[in-house]
DNA sequence: CATGGGATTGACT
DNA sequence: GTCAATCCCATGC
């Protein structure tokens, strides 16, 4: 992945990732959903401006935005656009590709489905935490890698993201359609980007 | 310094 | 479908 990837206005990002694949601690998935925040919009937490909290968020394109989610839950973001803008993709959800028993482990549970379907899930199965927050994805713990050949051809569907409760019009979520590692709710087939 | 509210998940009715 | 868990931090007094 170059650095130039996430300097990009944050929606191409997030629509490029989709078909990509992180990698952590001997674990992968390839990503089929993601959601853009943007500085611009209330529902980003950079919206407030620059704080100890979303300090991550304005730093140089390419790193990790780690954050606690409901005092539980840790989410994984790329930082996107150029340093000074506050914006990133949230990864939601990936489809399983390596280090699967490991997954299995670190979740507790079994079913290939249930493992990486949700923001709050795929870091607890790749062992992502806190501690990350910052770390770049180009040369840190945390890699993401260009997308292998074929999934230029998948279809992306657009929706609204989840979860929020400001600026819940705007369709920044994106899925690859058709897939059964997408997060719930399912966003209905036809809104195609 | 007190308070409220999450970019969620999983257990339970 | 409903609901609690759990904690950091932004905000307001």
């Amino acid at each position: 992945m170059k650095r130039a990837f996430f300097e990009r206005p944050v929606l191409e990002v997030a629509r490029d990732l989709v078909g990509c694949t992180v990698r952590h601690d001997n674990a992968a998935g390839v990503i089929v959903e993601t959601e853009a925040y943007h500085d611009s919009e209330p529902a980003c937490h950079a919206f407030v401006g620059l704080t100890p909290r979303t300090a991550t968020l304005f730093e140089p394109p390419g790193r990790a935005y780690v954050y606690r989610s409901y005092g539980v839950h840790a989410m994984l973001n790329a930082v996107a656009e150029p340093e000074g803008v506050g914006a990133a993709v949230l990864i939601r959800a990936l489809e399983p590709v390596a280090g699967i028993d490991a997954m299995r482990e670190r979740r507790g549970l079994d079913r290939l489905e249930d493992l990486c379907s949700g923001p709050g899930r795929l870091t607890q199965a790749l062992g992502i935490g806190l501690d990350l927050n910052g770390t770049d994805l180009l040369t840190g713990p945390i890699r993401v890698e260009p997308r292998a050949p074929g999934w230029r051809e998948r279809v992306l569907a657009t929706a609204p993201r989840v979860g929020i409760t400001k600026a819940v019009e705007l369709p920044w979520r994106f899925t690859a359609e058709g897939s059964r590692f997408v997060s719930r709710p399912r966003p209905r087939a036809g809104a195609l980007a």
